[in-house]
RNA sequence: GGGUCGUUAACUCAGUCGGUAGAGUAUCUGACUUUUAAUCAGAGAGUCGCGCGUUCAAGUCGCGCACGACCCA
């Protein structure tokens, strides 16, 4: 005990003295019946100093988050999870005994009170308690109350102090909930059903990534976390479920970033019948919609960034964006050796097998981009960068397939299906073959992915969109670590249980 | 992978030219029965991220490492 910090040991003679004088330090008995949120307003029909007429009696629970004590009274700041209510412990009401264990509080413990309700005289509602308890100890101190917790590494790794003593933290993972709820209750409305397709995939597919590699013992097989739920998502397609959708994790292997986690979280679905055009309707409604639900207004800032998300969004093909955005003339557009001419002037490195598809991407990319801060749809992507999606009728060199962006960022990615079995296989194959010294990067033939294809897949747009980016986008969020609740960090260094031959129970 | 910055008490942060380690909050003791960053008086609390080096002397200078943040690839 002795090497560790004083708190600690403080807290932990202060819970053997509270063992001695009777109190359970881990109960599970105490059962509150009210919580702060719903006494709050009960607040507003009395006046300061006012007891509530008839005396009705409540009960709370929830962790101390401040103390100020007067000797033989005392007020607790109690949070639970609907809100903080103040407590008022007063030695006349319950006793020596009772107000002695009160002294061994301490701030982080959850504890539970009943009482009646009054208003203190510069007009706080607060619960008279007539009787308390310990539900459970806290042995560590809590971060600053008035600076709080800043050190971002401390926030991520551990969460649980940052949710309990940072406000905006808990608001961010609320509405994170809040705006799957919305896009799930959008798409069940318009008949999509959602659906869990496999994590662990033979061929990772539907996408072009380095995958986390997994061993399955029993089966003496490779599986590979998935990168995309594509593949099996249109499967469902030819087995006629027409509309589907599913919000889940995918894994790439791949850097870190403040855009980039290895797992996160994505929604994809796929319509039958429908085309690209509709799902840019589909998803220029949802996402104002939520936007407007989430933050009462649709228009918002995004690090200092004004960005208005009122419908209609732009649309721009990729070359009218590369044109109006990026000044590239016509001519140069429309000539493929100017456009690879172009991309190498500007530093591009290309693969020898690269096309002006690829060039014309990259230039986006460079020149682009960044500068799409309010809501955008590229369309027209080059065949040569869409190996899933649907050539263009008229022009088979771009796909019927199309971005969003907002703030810069890439948020949605959708195209009308290819479900031409010959075509399919003949992209994959290219893309098989063009498949550079990457030995991490695995594009495999998903032959029965063909054959579902050969079976006829009707009609059908499909669209992915970035959930941990669109939570971002709503709540202001600078990092992609500040919208998932345990983000990957590297392993602290020398951290041990601590195993106090007394502290355990 | 490269660059820049950071790591000092539980938390938030100072620390000058290399010369005994500082503050606020939190904690502990005492006073205080309507406070709310309660107040007043006193006290304790440090592996200065880790290691090596330079020096009479290193939180401070140099090198390496770890972890993190940001930027770049």
């Amino acid at each position: 005990m002795s090497e560790e910090n004083q708190t600690l040991a403080q807290r932990k003679e202060k819970a053997e003295a509270l063992a001695e004088l009777g109190v359970k330090l881990y109960i599970n008995s105490f059962k509150p019946a009210n919580c702060a949120r719903e006494l709050l307003p009960k607040g507003d029909l009395l006046q300061p100093q006012q007891a509530e007429p008839g005396g009705a009696v409540y009960s709370i629970a929830g962790r101390v988050l401040a103390m100020r004590k007067f000797g033989k009274a005392a007020f607790c700041t109690v949070a639970d999870g609907s809100g903080q209510i103040q407590i008022y412990l007063k030695l006349d009401i319950l006793g020596e005994a009772v107000f002695e264990t009160f002294k061994k509080w301490d701030i982080g413990d959850i504890v539970g009170a009943v009482g009646t309700l009054f208003k203190t005289k510069v007009g706080e509602l607060s619960l008279q308690a007539s009787e308390i308890v310990m539900i459970s100890k806290s042995l560590r101190p809590l971060p600053d109350k008035w600076h709080g917790l800043s050190d971002v590494e401390t926030r991520y790794r551990q969460r649980y102090v940052d949710l309990i003593v940072t406000p905006e933290t808990r608001e961010t993972f609320r509405k994170r909930v809040e705006i799957i709820r919305l896009v799930r209750e959008h798409l069940t409305r318009r008949n999509f059903m959602e659906v869990e397709t496999p994590m662990m995939q033979p061929i990772p597919g539907g996408a072009t990534a380095k995958p986390f590699k997994t061993h399955h013992n029993a089966l003496g097989m490779d599986l590979y976390l998935r990168i995309a739920p594509e593949l099996y998502l249109k499967r469902l397609l030819v087995g006629g479920f027409e509309r589907v959708f599913e919000i889940n994790r995918n894994f790439r292997n791949e850097g870190l970033s403040t855009r980039h986690n290895p797992e996160f979280t994505m929604l994809e679905f796929y319509q039958a019948y429908a085309t690209y055009e509709d799902l840019i309707a589909l998803t220029e409604e949802m996402i104002s919609s939520i936007c407007l639900a989430v933050n009462g207004s649709m228009k918002i800032t995004y690090q200092g960034q004004e960005v208005d998300l009122t419908p209609p969004w732009t649309k721009l093909t990729m070359d009218e964006a590369l044109l109006q955005v990026a000044g590239i003339p016509a001519a140069v557009l429309a000539d493929d050796a100017q456009v690879m001419a172009l991309a190498r002037e500007k530093g591009i490195k290309l693969e020898e097998n690269a096309g002006p598809g690829k060039a014309k991407t990259e230039l986006f990319e460079l020149l682009v981009e960044d500068r799409l801060i309010n809501p955008t749809f590229i369309t027209r992507y080059p065949t040569e960068v869409s190996p899933l999606a649907r050539r263009n009728e008229n022009d088979p060199s771009v796909t019927d397939r199309f971005e969003l962006f907002i703030t810069g960022r890439e948020l949605a990615n959708g195209f009308s299906e290819l479900n031409d079995p010959r075509d399919q296989l003949s992209r994959f194959e290219k893309q098989i073959a063009d498949r550079g010294d990457d030995d991490e990067i695995h594009p495999e033939l998903d032959a029965d992915y063909i054959r579902a294809l050969e079976y006829g897949m009707p009609s059908a747009a499909g669209e992915g969109i970035g959930i941990d980016r669109l939570v971002m986008l709503l709540t202001d969020a600078p990092s992609i670590r500040d919208v998932i609740l345990f983000p990957h960090l590297k392993p602290e260094a020398g951290l041990t249980a601590d195993r106090d031959e007394d502290g355990g129970q």
